[in-house]
DNA sequence: TTGTAAGCGTTATCAA
DNA sequence: TTGATAACGCTTACAA
């Protein structure tokens, strides 16, 4: 800013006080007597006055943000998350910070840290290098990071997640109570944790319920996208024999398979059942309509925000609060039925 | 920031210079001696020394970011123009903020700027009541603000936008000359800019064309949603004569109104010719396949970006560059065909 | 080309 | 409960 309003010393000549109790007015208004707390938001009030955070910031040695690290602003997936974030903060006095962490270099990274940009950051991104990770731990001493939605395996940073395993069992659930038992599987890509955690979900189902697991029916779909379950789809169109049903990773994998089953006169739900993950918007709306398993994007970015803002107040996590682990819901639409 | 690392005072002695020359070496490398210069760089790097954003801040009078407020942070059309933002910006030694102005409060917003938290805005809502806008201005006497994608008309603000009445007439000629003559609109939320364009570039186009506009088949979406799209479906579905295509003012609109159709056994493109407006990822694989008009979010971030780092550089905008218009380009998918 | 030194606008310590 | 005052870590005249 170059239009500089009045400062902290007008405001104290205004009131009649010192600067010093102007600060502790605004910031401690408990030290202050009530009639000295009047005449000085007054005083405010009459001057205009607005902290200038540069300075507070300098004094109180921090940065007076939080930094998101995102793999992918343009994913919609993330922004909500994201959105559940700033929903926290936009009443405490930090910023947010938002970086990608898609074309940002190693060092950038940690420079955010030793910049003294941010106090503390939320990490959208389990793939994140663990050489980084520990650069940002070292600088952190207090542990000022917190995962959400993603993590990383490994490491005892506190984290938000969803129940990726609890899902995928409700998926198969699901699909086996419509008497399905050839069951595929389309993975995300494939070192995401995400995409491990509904494999092994999947897996664990299967097994529950007796069935087989047959390898050439679980997809690697290489990312989350609807290119990646339109290449899965040709995949399976190709087999002697397919799998009456398919669990996939994501909704967009999900859409992207019924569309180009579609294409290929394939039809779901009747020569297909189809259940996606996420709940993305236009599920509802998809021709079918997608069954599907809901995430809580909104409550991941609240809860990990209300857990970073917890720990910049010196609160420490909870051991047993480490992994705060978020329910999914199984929405049944038109895209699963009886075989 | 508390684990604070060397300061600039370190730097300068590992380097036998005074803490001047570090910072001269560091922003005005040209006004300091080869020699001197490598001396600084290699005590930097051995000391690991970042620069305090706080101390440098408070010195140059400066905020070190800017500051974007978009009306829903959740709405991926929103975010992928933030992702152009944040790309620009990422080289350069501002930070991002991000905002909400949907929860906001008018005070708190225009708190931004009084608090000197951010040098400059990129506002992406048009629908900022004047009041705010008008203290913004006030308090950034160099019009450090720029609209991208949406505007408020009657300010001269810098904006950046899609040529949004372009893009209507290539919608309708596109269904023109599929012999369509009958056709329909579904508007955006009534008072936004964008719905505005876009409307009067299909009435434009529909008289260049010399075909009649039928009030009753101009209906209002309320808003950009699937459920605005699906909604005025029920509408037309009610109508004794309907039309044989209609223009949406988004492609979830656009979504909405098929799938609501497709429920009612109503076919597109068979019965309906559809076109949308965005082109957001999944109008591709919808089934089926969306015609759109494509906007290039990307870009219009990038544009937005570019040209408010202009504005913190002293650069002014060139009167003619005041209003940016980004091409928009029709693409022809499934859901128009030859009546 | 380099160094000295005076701030930038707060907050926190100490004393009153 | 309040006030003086010394930092916080950097940049930039001005001087050398």
């Amino acid at each position: 800013m170059n239009a500089k309003g009045p400062r902290i010393q007008e405001v104290a000549v205004e009131a009649g006080v010192s600067t010093a109790t102007v600060s502790r007015t605004l910031s401690n208004p408990d030290l202050v007597s009530e009639k000295t707390r009047e005449a000085v938001l007054a005083a405010v009030e009459k001057t205009g006055y607005r902290i200038n955070r540069a300075a507070q910031n300098l004094r109180k040695r921090q940065a007076g943000a939080i930094l998101v690290l995102l793999p992918n602003l343009g994913n919609p997936f993330f922004s909500q998350i994201l959105s559940g974030i700033e929903s926290v903060f936009a009443t405490s006095d930090l910023s947010v910070l938002i970086a990608d962490t898609n074309g940002i270099k190693q060092d950038q990274l940690t420079g955010y840290f030793r910049d003294t940009r941010a106090d503390g950051v939320i990490l959208l991104d389990g793939g994140i290098p663990r050489a980084v990770l520990n650069e940002l731990a070292q600088t952190t001493p207090d542990n000022r990071i917190v995962f959400a939605c993603e993590w990383k395996p490994g490491t005892d940073l506190p984290s938000v997640r969803s129940d990726n395993r609890g899902g995928a069992q409700q998926a198969i659930a699901h699909l086996v109570q419509l008497g399905h038992s050839k069951i595929g599987h389309i993975a995300g890509p494939r070192n995401n944790v995400l995409t491990k955690e509904r494999l092994a979900g999947f897996e664990a189902a299967m097994r529950n319920q007796g069935l087989e697991i047959v390898p050439r029916w679980v997809v690697d779909g290489g990312d989350f996208s609807l290119d990646a379950g339109a290449q899965a789809a040709r995949q399976f169109i190709e087999m002697d024999e397919r799998p009456t049903a398919v669990f996939c990773g994501s909704d967009l994998i999900a859409m992207g398979f019924i569309s180009e089953m579609h294409k290929r006169g394939i039809s779901v739900p009747n020569d297909f059942s189809v259940v996606g993950f996420d709940d993305i918007e236009i599920a509802d709306r998809f021709i079918p309509s997608l069954t599907t398993i809901r995430q809580n994007r909104t409550q991941l970015g609240v809860l990990a925000a209300t857990t970073l803002l917890g720990q910049l107040s010196g609160r420490a996590v909870a051991a047993q609060d480490n992994v705060q682990l978020v329910d999914v819901l199984l929405i049944k639409r038109g895209s699963t039925a009886a075989i």
